[in-house]
DNA sequence: CAGGGAGGTTAGCGGTCGTTAACCTGGAGG
DNA sequence: CCTCCAGGTTAACGACCGCTAACCTCCCTG
């Protein structure tokens, strides 16, 4: 046991410089050859990890939705472990989990909602099906706030917040950008005043 | 003159079913065969229209840029001519223009932040440049009516903004979404909350 | 110390893509 | 009626790309 932070392995490397390369120049706009060589060796030396150029993508994608859902739901577990904890504090604990994963993985949020149609049918069928429910949860969450806000209406509510906060990479122009806490609490503000004004509050 | 609804020109054919194309499977996805077949013609006859396919790209993204920005200094201009219109209205009427283009436009929407880089650097830097005008714009009328944010933040704010409206895209599940109307109210209520929470208000 | 697998290498194949070349055609204009 | 050009066509070229094949080395293990 132990795989802490044991040093990162190959797949590990090959995965994260694949998903900046994928990112910066799109699925399509990088070969085989350059991932090959951010990592250090050349080409199809990454056939030796993955089965191909789609099962990285495949894997990044799934990954992502899997830890994006997973965390939701361990924070909503915790919430209602309390007995109830107040509607607010549960909205405000998924939106520093995903502000959280927005500021560290930029590279994955962006491929997240870009490259997902790259998939094979199986592959994408899954990562849809994760995303799906990590947005139902939100919506519940949601609606349990501001139960003046019909299903449709909370639904689209989410899925903006959702391009509201995974508008990081676009604020990343070097260096400069305020903090990352401020940057988090700015976007953690800004989501919520957004929810709050969606119903009528 | 009267150029006005002419009849689309094949130019025009072929950039509309161009920027669908992009937008759907993104810029190296699509061969000109294929835009060809979307408007009859096949493969290289594009090329009596345009001198490659980098040319419809960036006549995509330079025409975006420069209609978004016209169409905020029109709206600027007309409230400045009315003697000092309230913040607000000035605020309101940029955001509603933004929104009819998101919800007009959606694949130019997307292009918009998502192809940039594939443009060459004459072209990238033109675009980039607009674009920068654009947000500009939003920052001087988002600070006078919200004197209190820094500047950083304010323009953080606006690029978080424009996520939120560019998330139409995902609202596009093909039919069930409310109706345009409904949603581009939505949009723009959550927009103006999201503003508001980024000052102290 | 034999051997074998993990993890590289380079060469090259087959397919696709953007682009050019060469040719064709219908209709407007002198 | 001849001409010519705008706007198509098909063929083909060269580059590139994903992937496989074949081979080579450590290094770990019995």
């Amino acid at each position: 046991m132990a795989t802490r932070t044991d040093a990162p392995t190959r797949r590990e490397q090959i995965l994260k410089e694949a998903a900046r390369l994928f990112a910066e120049r799109g699925f399509h706009g990088v070969g085989v050859d350059e991932i090959g060589a951010a990592v250090g060796i050349s080409g199809p030396g990454l056939y030796r990890h993955f089965a191909g150029k789609d099962a990285m993508l495949a894997e990044l994608l799934v990954g992502i939705s899997e830890s994006l859902l997973t965390g939701a739901k361990r924070r909503l577990a915790e919430a209602d472990g309390v007995g109830g904890t107040a509607p607010e504090a549960v909205l405000d604990s998924l939106i520093e989990g995903h502000i959280d994963f927005a500021l560290d993985d930029r590279p994955l949020i962006t491929l997240h909602d870009r490259e997902l149609d790259r998939l094979r049918d199986a592959d994408r069928k899954l990562v849809r099906q994760l995303q799906r429910q990590y947005v139902e949860l939100w919506v519940g969450v949601v609606r349990r706030l501001y139960p003046d806000l019909g299903e449709p209406a909370a639904r689209s509510a989410v899925h903006s917040v959702f391009g509201l906060l995974n508008s990081t990479p676009h604020l990343t122009r070097p260096g400069s950008l305020p903090d990352r806490a401020g940057t988090a609490e700015l976007l953690h503000r800004m989501a919520r005043g957004a929810f709050a004004a969606a119903s009528g509050a």
